[in-house]
RNA sequence: UCCUCGGUAGCUCAAUGGCAGAGCAGGUGGCUGUUAACCACAAGGUUGUGAGUUCGAAUCUCUCCCGAGGAGCCA
C-alpha cells in the first residue's frame, strides 16, 4: 500500500492505492475514477478491453465515495489531474457508499455546515486542513527552536481573564468553572518558572457574534517571555509571523495551488514590519475622509482598521493605545500615563486584528488598583497578584488567533473553514 | 442585542397575485480520453410555521422558527 502523495516514486511500477471514490465519468468502453486517499488525489482509467467484464460492471457502479482498493500501473500522462494516472487492473469495492449528499455543484453555507463531517472530504477543505496541520507543526518547531517551553493552561478556569460578559459558565460539581478565553495569566505564571513559555490551545468566548470574523471556540498561541519588553515582543510577532508563512510557502505549495491562493503577497512578508503609534494612526485617519474619523480615546472599528492596513503592503503594529480602552492587566507607558505599552498586529490584505500584545503590569500595588477599576474580585487572583509579590519582573507577551491567520494564508472569507468542526453562536453540530 | 438579506424537489436556484419549473445528485439507457464530461428518458413538491387579505397566495400583511452577512466586541 502506497500513499498518492509519493505516487511520483512509483512511476512504471504496479501499486494499490487505497482510497475513496471522489468522482467518476464513463464514456461507454472507458471508465475515469478520481481517487482521493487524503494525501492526494490520482485519476484511475479502466478499459473495458483490459479487464473483465464482471470489474468493468463493478466499476460502473460505484458511487461516489465509496471505499475502494485499486490496483494498477502508475502512468505520467499530463491529461490527468495531478499529472500521474492509475491504469487500473483490479479494484476491490470495500464499501459502497449511500448516495453522496454533497454533490459537485455548489452549495450554500448552512448545508455545508450541518455537513462538516463529510465537507472536510472536498479538496478545498482537505488543502485548508493540510495548511492547518502545517502551521500547527511549524508553531511548535519556531517556539521550540527559541528555547521556549510549551505551557498548556486549563481549560476550567475560576474567572474571567478579559471582560466578565463573554465567559461560557458550565457547573464544576458544586461550584462554577469557566471555559478559558485566555491561557495569558497562566503563560505569566509559566514564564516566572521557565523563562520562555507559549500556550497553544482552544479558548472560548461567549460573545454572541455572528460575522465571519469570530468562533466560539478558537484556538490561541500565547507567548510570554520574562524580562521582555514591547519592543521584543513585536520582533518576536514578526519573526514568528514571517515564520509560519514562509514555512507555507515551501512545504504547502500544492495546497496553495488548489485554493487558488495568489502566494506573491505573502512571498513580500518579511521583518521588519511598519511600526506606527496609536496617535499615529489616528493622524493617518484625519488626513482622509473615506472612513469615519475618530476621536482620541476610541478604539478603532472594522472601517478603520481596513484603511490603515491599506497604508501598508506588510502587517502593520499599532502600539500605545490609550489605557482606557485596553485591558486591566497591561502597564502603563512610564512617558505618557494615558498611554498603553501594548500593540496590536493588523494582518495586510484587509484582515484585520490577528496579534495583541502587551508588556504586562508587575507592579503589586498598580495592580491591585487596576482590579478595583476594573471591578474584578481580588479573591479568585490572589495566586495571579501572588506574581508580583515573589520576584516580579518586567514581562511581555502577545495572543494569536490561529484561525484569523490562517484566514488570511488561505484568503478565504470564512473562518469557520479554518477549524475542523467549527463552533459559532447558533452551531455547536456536528 | 440591533440592522440587512434569505427559507420552493436530496442540493443549487427560477417562477413578482392566475397550471410549481430547470440544472446537479439518485434511477434507466447510450457513448474509447474524460477534466464539476456529455446525450436521451423516466422519477422526484404539505413552497419553514401559524394566522390574515383575496374569486385565487410560493408571491401581499402579520406572528413565530431557522439560516446568512454586518454592527457592537474581539483573536
Amino acid at each position: 500500500m502506497i500513499w498518492i502523495e509519493e505516487i511520483a516514486k512509483y512511476e512504471g511500477k504496479e501499486v494499490e492505492i487505497h482510497g475513496w471514490l471522489y468522482n467518476r465519468r464513463s464514456s461507454g468502453k472507458i471508465h475515469f475514477l478520481t481517487i482521493r486517499d487524503g494525501t492526494g488525489i490520482i485519476q484511475g482509467i479502466v478499459l473495458k478491453d483490459e479487464i473483465s467484464p464482471d470489474t468493468f460492471e463493478l466499476v460502473d457502479r460505484i458511487s461516489q465515495e465509496s471505499s475502494i482498493i485499486a490496483r494498477g500501473k502508475v502512468k505520467k500522462d499530463d491529461r490527468a489531474p495531478g499529472g500521474y494516472e492509475l491504469e487500473i487492473k483490479g479494484i476491490l469495492l470495500v464499501h459502497s457508499a449511500e448516495p453522496y449528499p454533497i454533490s459537485k455543484k455548489s452549495h450554500g453555507t448552512d448545508f455545508l455546515l450541518s455537513n462538516r463531517h463529510l465537507w472536510i472530504r472536498s479538496r478545498r477543505q482537505y488543502a485548508i486542513l493540510r495548511i492547518r496541520g502545517e502551521v500547527t507543526f511549524a508553531i511548535q518547531e519556531f517556539f521550540n527552536s527559541k528555547g521556549f517551553t510549551r505551557l498548556d493552561a486549563p481549560i476550567f478556569t475560576p474567572s474571567a481573564c478579559e471582560g466578565t460578559t463573554t465567559l461560557f459558565e458550565v457547573p464544576y460539581f458544586d461550584n462554577k468553572a469557566y471555559l478559558s478565553q485566555s491561557g495569558q495569566l497562566y503563560a505569566e505564571a509559566g514564564c516566572m518558572a521557565l523563562g520562555k513559555v507559549y500556550t497553544f490551545g482552544p479558548t472560548f468566548r461567549a460573545e454572541k457574534s455572528k460575522t465571519r470574523r469570530h468562533l466560539t471556540e478558537f484556538w490561541q498561541i500565547e507567548p510570554e517571555i520574562a524580562y521582555a519588553n514591547l519592543d521584543d515582543i513585536m520582533k518576536l510577532a514578526e519573526n514568528f509571523t514571517t515564520y509560519i508563512i514562509q514555512k507555507v510557502l515551501n512545504k504547502r505549495k500544492e495546497e496553495l495551488d488548489i485554493l487558488e491562493r495568489d502566494t506573491k503577497p505573502l512571498e513580500l512578508i518579511k521583518p521588519p514590519f511598519p511600526r506606527i503609534t496609536y496617535q499615529e494612526a489616528i493622524n493617518l485617519l484625519d488626513k482622509q475622509n473615506k472612513v469615519p474619523k475618530i476621536s482620541w480615546g476610541n478604539d478603532f472599528g472594522a472601517p478603520q482598521e481596513t484603511y490603515i492596513s491599506q497604508q501598508f503592503k506588510l502587517p502593520v503594529f499599532i502600539h500605545r493605545y490609550p489605557a482606557e480602552c485596553k485591558a486591566f492587566y497591561m502597564k502603563r507607558d512610564p512617558k505618557d500615563p494615558r498611554l498603553a505599552l501594548c500593540v496590536d498586529m493588523i494582518a495586510s490584505e484587509e484582515y484585520g486584528e490577528i496579534i495583541g500584545g502587551s508588556r504586562r503590569e508587575d507592579e503589586l500595588a498598580v495592580l491591585e488598583q487596576r482590579l478595583k477599576e476594573f471591578n474584578i474580585p481580588k479573591e479568585s487572583n490572589e495566586w495571579y497578584l501572588d506574581l508580583r509579590r515573589y520576584g516580579s519582573v518586567p514581562h511581555s507577551g502577545f495572543g494569536l488567533g490561529l484561525e484569523r491567520l490562517l484566514a488570511w494564508i488561505c484568503k478565504s472569507s470564512h473562518i469557520r473553514e479554518m477549524i475542523p468542526f467549527p463552533r459559532t453562536i447558533d452551531r455547536i453540530s456536528p
